[in-house]
RNA sequence: GGGCCGUUAGCUCAGUCGGUAGAGCAGCUGGCUUUUAACCAGUUGGUCGGUGGUUCAAGUCCACCACGGCCCA
């Protein structure tokens, strides 16, 4: 403790002294003031009175907000207060306050203020509050960053997101519109009867995708749990219950490398429908993917990183196969699926294969590769492999493909779904392929779940289901090229000792 | 995991050929009753990310490490 203080700098060494003597006289930090009005409010109110109106009809505000920026002229000041709307300037004068003007001066940006007074017009035009009664709510230990540059550091906009937020307006937009798109999601789908609920974080069995996933403890039961990878398998377990229409928006964890599109935890929205297929579901994201951008953005062109996407028109359709050999002018339709071919294919392609990947696995390979991020306008990518979709329903014309789809805008998956696999037995099946492809050092093959075939058991209507990277629909429409850009808290190393 | 770039005052950034650290904002002192990147005068503030090395001398050159950014796998 005395070696922090004896480290900080002097600003901040100031600033506690200011603090100690506000603890003296026993005003340090209130909690009897109450506002009645935000800035945003007055702004809409009254931005547009002229100053004789104003002055003929007073208006007499109490407002409070962080002291962004100060102008101390001598016997009058000016300075404006931000609060969660905006900022509304304050006009204070030495006739008017006495001693309370004298305590301002003293006061620092970045400080929290109550004051109260009437609205006027300045010279400029600019609406203010001339004020008659000021106090000082909370004292600000630390000084905030620049106020013209603001805080650009990549680094310090994360890991102090909170000085991000008061200080970047673009941030405080994005996370607005991160609400937007999730509540605009939840109203869309409780309008067509969708049950919205809340399955199992930490699960005993990982299921429901392919990937790696964070192991936790459970200390009374002396047991390991996984912290789930999707929320998939319960989903299901609930349309075989009778909840014929269910979804869920929450957080699933991966346990895989950081870069500007994976953060170790991330937000999907899953909603399952019964008595629909894998086509239903196209139809019904295209509705409200359009709606979204409609809602959000008021326009159904999305720009990002520079480019335009067109939510407005109908978004295209390609099978799997059709999609590598369009971008893929060196194979020929004969060389896609035998497993000989294909492993020359890859090779050609500098891609590293495993002993144990059969056709299906190598496809996808070749088409992460040289496919994926052509993808630039709203594509459906459909039939994806049997081999690389273990819960989704066979082709009834193709036993090999599934009836499955993914979404792909800006050369990024956003959407994954597919009509379900609801054959206990053809799912038993293929779990049993799965546990033999983990024991072959696969890490991100899937568990045998026996609680979720016996589900299947009692009978799952035909039904089709979806997952929707929230985040990476997020970046889409709040233009941000890293993931970290759309969550508040997003995973960082930690600091090791460089504290400033 | 690999490559490239970055890390200097609270913040935003300069720093030449290796010669002992600079600006703007913020802060402090004084002036200023409609300013708004307020203005005018003066002024404080540094473990140059860390450790080691080369050198008479390192913010600067070298090695390793940490954290971050971009690209690739």
């Amino acid at each position: 403790m005395t070696d922090e203080i004896q480290n900080e700098n002097e600003q901040i060494a100031l600033r506690r002294a200011k603090l100690a003597e506000l603890r003296r006289q026993g005003i340090a930090f209130p909690s009897d003031f109450k506002r009645n009005v935000v800035a945003g409010e007055l702004h809409a109110e009254y931005g547009d009175k002229d100053h004789a109106t104003l002055d003929a009809n007073p208006v007499r505000v109490r407002a409070a907000g962080r002291m962004m920026t100060r102008r101390v002229m001598g016997k009058a000041s000016f300075c404006h207060l931000q609060d969660m709307s905006g900022q509304i300037q304050l006009y204070l004068q030495r006739d008017v306050l006495s001693s309370k003007y004298e305590e301002f001066k003293k006061w620092d940006i970045g400080d929290i203020l109550g004051a109260e007074g009437v609205l006027f017009k300045t010279k400029t035009g600019e609406l203010s509050v001339k004020v008659d009664d000021v106090r000082l709510l909370t004292k600000a230990l630390r000084p905030l960053p620049e106020k013209y540059h603001g805080l650009t550091d990549q680094e310090l906009k994360y890991r102090q997101r909170y000085l991000d937020l008061i200080m970047n307006e673009v941030t405080r937009k994005t996370f607005r519109v991160r609400n937007e798109v999730i509540r605009y999601l939840r109203a869309f789908l409780d309008a067509r009867g969708f049950l919205e609920v809340e399955t199992p974080m930490m699960q005993a069995i990982p299921g429901g995708a392919t990937a790696r996933p964070f192991v936790t403890y459970h200390q009374a039961l002396d047991m390991s749990l996984f912290l789930r990878i999707a929320p998939e398998l319960y989903l299901k377990r609930l349309i075989v219950g009778g909840f014929e229409k269910v979804y869920e928006i929450n957080r699933n964890f991966r346990n895989e490398g950081l870069s500007t599109r994976h953060n170790p935890e991330f937000t999907m929205l899953e909603f399952y429908e019964a008595y629909a297929d894998y086509h239903d579901l196209m139809s019904l994201t295209e509705e409200m993917l359009r709606s979204l951008a409609q809602q959000v953005m008021g326009t159904a062109t999305v720009h990002y990183l520079g480019a335009e996407y067109d939510f407005g028109k109908p978004f295209a359709r390609l099978t799997f196969r059709e999609a590598i050999l369009k971008y893929n002018s060196g194979i020929r339709p004969s060389e896609f699926d035998a497993l000989t071919s294909l492993r020359g294919i890859a090779e050609r392609l500098g891609i590293p294969l495993k002993d144990t990947y059969g056709p299906g696995k190598i496809q996808l390979e070749i088409f992460e590769k040289t496919v994926e991020d052509q993808l630039k306008d709203p594509t459906y990518i459909t039939e994806y492999p049997t081999e690389v979709s273990p819960l989704a329903r066979r082709n009834d014309r193709d036993p090999t493909v599934t009836d499955r789809f993914e979404l792909f805008i800006g050369g990024r998956e956003i959407a994954n779904g597919f009509t379900e696999l609801n054959d206990a037995e053809d799912q038993a099946e293929r779990f049993r392929k799965q546990v033999q492809e983990k024991e072959a050092g696969d890490e991100e093959a899937m568990h045998f779940d026996e609680d979720y075939i016996r589900a299947l058991e009692h009978g799952m209507p035909p039904t089709a289901g979806e997952g929707i990277g929230i985040d990476r629909l997020v970046m889409l429409f709040t233009d941000s090229p890293s993931i970290r850009d759309v969550l508040l808290f997003p995973h960082m190393r930690p600091e090791t000792g460089r504290e400033k």
